[in-house]
RNA sequence: GGACAGGUGGCCGAGCGGUUAAUGGCAGCAGACUGUAAAUCUGCCGCUCCUUGCGGGCUACGGAGGUUCGAAUCCUCCCCUGUCCA
């Protein structure tokens, strides 16, 4: 089994921080999993990692499409089991750095093996919730799926669409899918997963900190220029924090720190979501405090170091 | 000293005689989520008890009284804050 360490933890943790430091002393190169890293020249709001920790330590899996093409979890799963590969054949270590559960959880336990979105189904969806609103098309859910439409809420219109999509695409209800169908985990890994935990308060401040930080980079001026090169403000990784928000507040005479507040909530909300589903993570080792402390570092690095020979 | 305006749960702010422990927002907490997931959605948010129920008790709308079957809502006095006039 080849090692493999998966960083998580909420947004602002120092995951990245720690990233750097293990690819340093445990000779690694980084994954990432975050949704929004994934996109080029987003770089200010998304937090990228700098150009000069980009060289020092290889990278993956960020700046691989361009801010108006789709990525799914599915593309993820595919592309970054290749990019584990290439590493393992390198004989480096591959650590996973990022945030969004749904990524890690598809590279390292899979998807069900069902359909990819489908431009015609959504459409459809899309259109009939329009019209009739949420509640019928979870009536129809109901009908065609009963199950699922137990499991998704009447509001979360995206997830009763996708079960929708997945039920008339295959005329395998989605909720048989997930139940009965193998998923396909990965395989010839060892995941040792590492939590970030640092105390809440501590965390709040440094997103407050990190918010304040990007405004000082230039994000206004990032999501200017990003928008006078064409980019439509409908491009998903607009959907963002931070880019959404710089977005519907450009023109406006919202104050910029209004703006920032907001960030800053949505942020704090964000984490706590990230925290809601990384707990439920199996298998991960907690440490609690942030992963740029030298202390977190070295505690890291010494339990990781008997298990990661290869 | 006088004239107005106002004092509501951690904060802001509605309510202006009765389904009002009190709309909403902020702040916060908990949770769900397998294909655009930094998305989307759900619940809690005065205290407390249990047989966890559209359950019981207690405490709450500056303070003290009063009117009323019933008051955050009306009256009286007092205290405090803001603006204006002296």
């Amino acid at each position: 089994m080849y090692p493999l360490i998966a960083i998580v933890g909420p947004t602002a943790s120092g995951k990245s921080e720690l990233g750097l430091y293990l690819a340093g002393s445990l000779s690694g190169e980084i994954i990432n999993y975050d949704s929004v890293q994934i996109f080029r020249h987003l770089n200010i709001g998304a937090a990228k990692p700098s150009i000069e920790d980009r060289q020092r330590v290889p990278h993956h899996m960020i700046d691989i499409r361009e801010p108006t093409e789709i990525f799914t979890a599915g593309d993820y799963q595919k592309e970054a089991r290749l990019v584990l590969e290439e590493i393992r054949n390198r004989r480096k270590l591959p650590i996973l750095v990022g945030g969004t559960g749904l990524y890690l959880r598809a590279l390292t336990e899979g998807l069900f093996d069902g359909p990819a979105r489908s431009v015609y189904w959504r459409n459809r969806l899309e259109m009939t919730a329009e019209r009739k609103g949420r509640k019928y098309l979870h009536s129809v859910l109901k009908r065609l799926d009963r199950v699922a439409a137990i499991r998704i809420a009447e509001n979360d219109k995206p997830k009763v669409i996708r079960a929708l999509e997945v039920r008339l695409q295959t005329g395998i209800p989605l909720s048989q899918h997930l139940d009965e169908m193998p998923r396909r985990p990965i395989t010839g890994f060892e995941v040792h997963a590492i939590g970030l935990n640092p105390p809440r308060d501590e965390l709040y401040k440094r997103i407050n900190e990190r918010v304040n930080r990007m405004f000082q980079a230039g994000l206004v001026e990032e999501v200017r220029d990003l928008l006078a090169n064409g980019i439509p403000p409908s491009a998903k990784p607009f959907e963002a924090i931070g880019y959404r928000h710089v977005i519907t507040n450009i023109d406006s005479c919202i104050p910029p720190d209004e703006t920032i507040r907001i960030i800053q909530r949505d942020t704090r909300r964000y984490a706590k979501r990230q925290m809601t589903w990384f707990r439920k993570q199996p298998e991960v080792t907690w440490f609690d405090g942030p992963g740029d402390n030298e202390e977190i570092k070295n505690k890291v690095h010494q339990f990781l170091k008997p298990l990661v020979t290869f």
